[in-house]
DNA sequence: ATTATAGTTGACAAAAAAGTCGTATTAGCG
DNA sequence: CGCTAATACGACTTTTTTGTCAACTATAAT
């Protein structure tokens, strides 16, 4: 169970196209100087949010990106998809590795309930958490997301 | 958000064990060809599992491997830490890439927050599950696992 | 004791993911 | 128009993860 980083990387670009004023044009050199990020890396990332309709770009001089909703209207569930995200059911049962053409579990797995199922799990979290909420301090962000997950906070 | 090849496999093995007699000793031949795997990838994760004390080995001929508890006391949120699962927040954060020596957000991040809950919340659901539940048929697992976690069940 | 079968180990090879680069395209501005 | 600063895109390189191999050690059976 990895978070890859591309959302991880991903969701950091958005998060600071977020912060901005709303519909204003952010460049990609902006974003990399604040994330610390190459620029080649950060226009390969904005790049697959905007194949997913989360921004959108503004070419040419003064060029950059710009969120397409504004961040309370965009969750974390969408944004993981976009960035390659959640592991789907399917994908996992085709993508299987071995000595055998299929699965050997093809037409009765046990495994596949488990991963589906933790997958929904993980998505009613992701969806609950909006973009908006992650904008503020971190002790903020952990009271209010622990809050909806009904999670109990022992540390950071 | 990926499920790693690691733990797919490996739980598989896993589950072939939970499957045999409790304290059977079952070879690495023997689980390779029921998971349709090389014998040398199942040698490796086996000895994953082992290093985390879910199974032992026994070596010499007639040898194998063994869990080393019953099904029912082995929860899922051990065996994907066992087979290097869990993202740990701390190693997302170290584990940062850029052109800055340590991770632009170190004293203030909101996403670390996310993930330290998205983690915590999945583990939840992990430590409910038990790998006596995944030795049954397909429908009665989704079943089983769909009431645990108060995720109601669409579709297989 | 010998032999055959099984696990052990670390190095290696292959595949996938992460990240970079160069060239093309677009738009503002003089 | 032509220059400059920006995105677009695909090919490429690097790094990490997966999976294999070969030489080695342990043990039961004979």
């Amino acid at each position: 169970m990895k978070i890859t980083a591309q959302e991880e990387y991903g969701l950091r670009c958005l998060l600071q196209l977020a912060r901005s004023e709303h519909g204003k044009v952010v460049s990609v050199k902006e974003i990399a100087a604040k994330e610390g990020l190459s620029r080649a890396y950060v226009e390969k990332l904005l790049r697959l949010l905007a194949k997913s309709d989360l921004v959108h770009s503004v070419r040419g001089i003064n060029g950059g990106y710009v969120l397409n909703r504004q961040p309370y209207q965009i969750n974390m569930a969408e944004v993981v998809r976009a960035l390659g995200g959640m592991p789907v059911v399917e994908q996992i049962c085709d993508d299987h590795t071995g000595t055998q053409a299929s699965c050997m579990h093809v037409d009765n797995c046990g495994l596949r309930s488990v991963w589906s199922n933790l997958t929904q799990y993980m998505d009613q979290f992701l969806e609950a958490t909006f973009l908006s909420s992650l904008l503020h301090d971190e002790a903020e962000v952990a009271q209010q997301i622990s809050r909806q997950s009904g999670i109990e906070r022992h540390e950071v």
